[in-house]
DNA sequence: CTGAAAGCGCTTACAG
DNA sequence: CTGAAAGCGCTTACAG
């Protein structure tokens, strides 16, 4: 393995030299750099970043902790910061928790004593909890917040998810819809939900209370199981707002299994935009969350942190954006 | 931040016996020892990991190289991965490659100038290229292969595709069906079709030619079309082997769409056992690939390169298993 | 079983 | 603009 020492060695500099150059500081002598730079070719010489981390502090590495990346929410979260992350030079260390705290505060320790520059976390509603925790751990962190309460004290990234609900039911709404049910991971979407009957109430619209039905699993199958009961004691429902893709795919299935066309004679409309949600036949209508505008945000924030030294605390909301597909249509009747 | 040195002064010795006391070296009186460990416990010590791996050569992680995490597949490879290395006391280097070669390469050099100890890459068909490549940058790797070309020379886990989609098609047989056609990802999975033709001729049926559907693109959509297609112009057909899961969704949709129940009409199987195959309804009898035998092993592999200091090149083969679930059933005349 | 010294490969003041 | 020295926090022979 070459090192500063054969560089300098076969430039004829010392390492003190060398290490100028490689750090671009604007102090060496025109024909000396040429000199260590084409050493460093020859010798195909690249830093060890293990001893520069040692020597300056600086690692290079943030740590991503995630509840699970089996979850394509959080893997599409990590892949958008694995890139806005490498522009700026990081390598990433990832942790999964599964959600368990126990298991997220034995990954902070392993993270500390790596000595990373910082963190970002995905709050599962546990990690939030322990902002006493990471603030002492030393190391600048952000927050992307899940629905559950935001923390505060913390530089937290984190989606409006009443405007969610919002746009979701003022689309069925705007299409003429009135006869509305929520097929819903229940009490945790709970601000969806609300963000929903507002935007209904602004046309005199309620959703009457058996029209909404918590799933029994937060998955596909929830949202069929759910579908399948709400439909089935209703039939004159024409619109069906899930709270989340994944039971909006259930809502589609159990759909077809009673025999009612969609878009045509129901409309279904989503939130979050997960990729299955495109693969679909119809396309499913949702909303989606800008993940690409927390993954940018929260390394703003965190590279700004690690920069200035210090953390700027607050909370930064994103907007979500409805997106029309197929699987909702105007009401003809 | 609390050292070795601290360590040592507060229990009065040197810090060499603190270091013997932290690697459980046997050779430090009880009570010297113990006085030791009472003060780490007191200054809440803990080595730096950066440190000792400049000293050492060993950084105790290993990069992970995945075309995507986006694709559920990798995303739970990776999470296995982490269990496995985790209990060998590995941290995670996550880097994606998105399947671009250039990319994969820039990953490389950065995880080489960090010192990770040891490499597992899952072969999206490009970086199985680069194994000369790898081999020179020095240290141990596994490759977890997929479908394309084993590459020779290096440590090789990987699945038995033939045989998956052999007990795919032995499956749709055995229930008694005659008339059968193939939606697939072709000619990627080549391998997965020449398996299944392989359990069809063991009962004397063929594959018409016109049965077999290749997907204009590998999702979900895909498998839709092709299926729409295969199915409308072969509405004889009553078995559908879809090369993965993704298109066996596809399948079940296009079903639908054409109103044929499944499975009293048609019996549908896939390969891979993503979670979504059991998610719908009803829900995909599939082959599932042993994904965390393929992690366990890649682990072992890895950390027997890393102990004994010498890769053991080879191939290591791992067999698919039949899962029935609801989407297939015999025919019944 | 314990102590003093050198080294891992960098960077960072500090003289010249 | 360049050189000699100390230090980051560990580990590892090597004496005692």
């Amino acid at each position: 393995m070459v090192t500063l020492k054969d560089v300098a060695l076969r430039a004829g500099v010392t390492k003190q030299t060398v290490s100028n150059v490689i750090n671009k500081r604007p102090v060496v002598k025109p024909d000396t750099r040429e000199r260590v730079e084409r050493a460093i070719a020859e010798l195909g010489y690249t830093p060890n970043l293990l001893a520069r981390g040692l020597a300056t502090g600086q690692t290079m590495m943030v740590g991503l902790v995630m509840p699970t990346i089996a979850n394509p929410f959080y893997a599409e979260l990590v892949e958008d910061l694995e890139r806005c992350l490498e522009e700026e030079g990081y390598s990433i260390a990832l942790c999964t928790t599964y959600g368990q705290p126990e298991r997220a505060r034995r990954q902070l320790e392993i993270l500390k004593r790596r000595y990373i520059d910082g963190l970002i976390l995905a709050d599962d509603g546990n990690v939030g909890h322990d902002v006493d925790l990471l603030t002492e751990m030393g190391f600048p962190f952000v927050l992307c917040a899940s629905e559950t309460e935001i923390p505060s004290g913390a530089t937290v990234v984190t989606f409006d998810h009443g405007q969610a609900g919002y746009l979701a039911a003022q689309h069925l709404r705007d299409l003429g819809h009135r006869d509305i049910a929520v097929v819903g991971d229940l009490p945790a979407h709970r601000v969806r939900l609300e963000g929903a009957q507002r935007a209904l109430a602004e046309a005199s619209i309620t959703i009457a209370p058996s029209r909404i039905r918590a799933t029994r699993v937060s998955s596909q199958l929830g949202g069929f199981e759910a579908a399948m009961g709400v439909l089935t004691e209703h039939p004159e429902v024409t619109g069906v707002m899930a709270t989340h893709d994944l039971l909006a795919l259930g809502v589609l299935q159990a759909a077809a299994e009673l025999g009612r066309r969609v878009p045509e004679d129901l409309s279904v409309v989503g939130i979050d935009d997960i990729a299955a949600a495109n693969q679909t036949h119809p396309a499913v209508t949702t909303v989606a969350f800008p993940k690409q505008s927390m993954a940018r945000k929260s390394t703003e924030f965190l590279v700004h942190a690690l920069k200035s030294g210090r953390q700027r605390p607050g909370v930064t909301w994103l907007r979500p954006e409805l997106v029309v597909r197929e699987s909702t249509s105007r009401l003809t009747a």
